[in-house]
DNA sequence: AGAATTTATTTTAGGCTTAAAATATCTATC
DNA sequence: GATAGATATTTTAAGCCTAAAATAAATTCT
């Protein structure tokens, strides 16, 4: 004995399925999994081609759009990540020579970074080869739905942003 | 004076900007900010209500779905982690008594994993919540919308397998 | 059966990450 | 100028993660 689905709102369907996120939770599971399989040859990529890892290229990334350097505690913003990180990752680069670390001359307690030449140098290669790489990843999807899926992306980031703000 | 813009058809449009990716960047972040404002949000929920890591709830998610239990190696594999990980998951949810880990009768090298009675129940508690958050982060979006979002993020993954499988 | 190979897991060494405490310096205020 | 609070950074303790080596048991081959 079948039931007869009933046409739902928007309004109704909340109150009749309460518990039931299905469809958001599978979309959320593809979303990870799909960052998880782009991030993951990104990092192998990295690591197989240049010897470096995601965050040090991150980091590096903020430098080169800034060349006159900025302090360790805008990077930190600036990357999303604690202090403490950034505080390790830039010992890391500086000791590879790809940065330069040095005191401020207005705030003693402040660092300035900056790409060394070398790593300007080093940076802007892997740079392009990743681009490659990416534009090579999403290759099977037409200029269409590449602009759909950065406008329902940045929906999707601008709902959660305020499900987050409304939960504190 | 401008030039007349010239249709392109998918042949040309790479011939015409061998390096140029920027859509594909930008969709590329996106996808990366996207999922990690709604998994920051996730492991923040879990740690306040629920004190517990998202990976720990995760494997905690693989053993539900299987009552009879598995091999850390199955868990592994579903997980997609490396087996060390999963180690060191397993030793610190038996100390807390989430998980149970028994030799296998068939074979002296595998350990079997299993929810106990109080894991179970702690995490199918802790699943409906979470069910909640992410239709929450959600919600903004269309039934339409999440279907198209659903679709397009298939096929991303799916382009970007080949691409990864096609560089090997 | 004995030897070689494969498989399941753990260990090791190293990097990333955070929250919270500690340190050093700066700024504002009295 | 002394003091109190704010800010920049580092340190610490703990967890997550990987690749590669080590261990132990099973399987396959002769």
């Amino acid at each position: 004995m079948e039931e007869r689905p009933i046409p739902l709102d928007a309004e109704t369907k909340v109150a009749e399925r309460p518990h039931d996120h299905k469809d958001e939770l599978r979309l959320w599971l593809r979303l990870f999994t799909c960052k998880e399989v782009v991030e993951g040859e990104v990092r192998r990529r990295l690591r197989e081609r240049f010897n470096l890892t995601l965050p040090r290229f991150d980091l590096m990334a903020q430098l080169d759009r800034t060349p006159k350097g900025m302090t360790l505690g805008e990077l930190s913003q600036r990357m999303m990540v604690s202090n403490g990180n950034v505080t390790g990752l830039v010992d890391r680069l500086v000791e590879q020579g790809l940065i330069d670390r040095q005191p401020s001359r207005i705030d003693r307690r402040a660092q300035i970074v900056r790409l060394t030449a070398e790593g300007r140098r080093f940076f802007r290669a892997m740079a392009r080869e990743n681009g490659d790489w990416i534009g090579d990843m999403f290759a099977e999807l037409s200029q269409n739905e590449i602009e759909t899926l950065l406008r329902l992306l940045a929906k999707t980031k601008a709902s959660a942003r305020k499900a987050i703000a409304r939960a504190r």
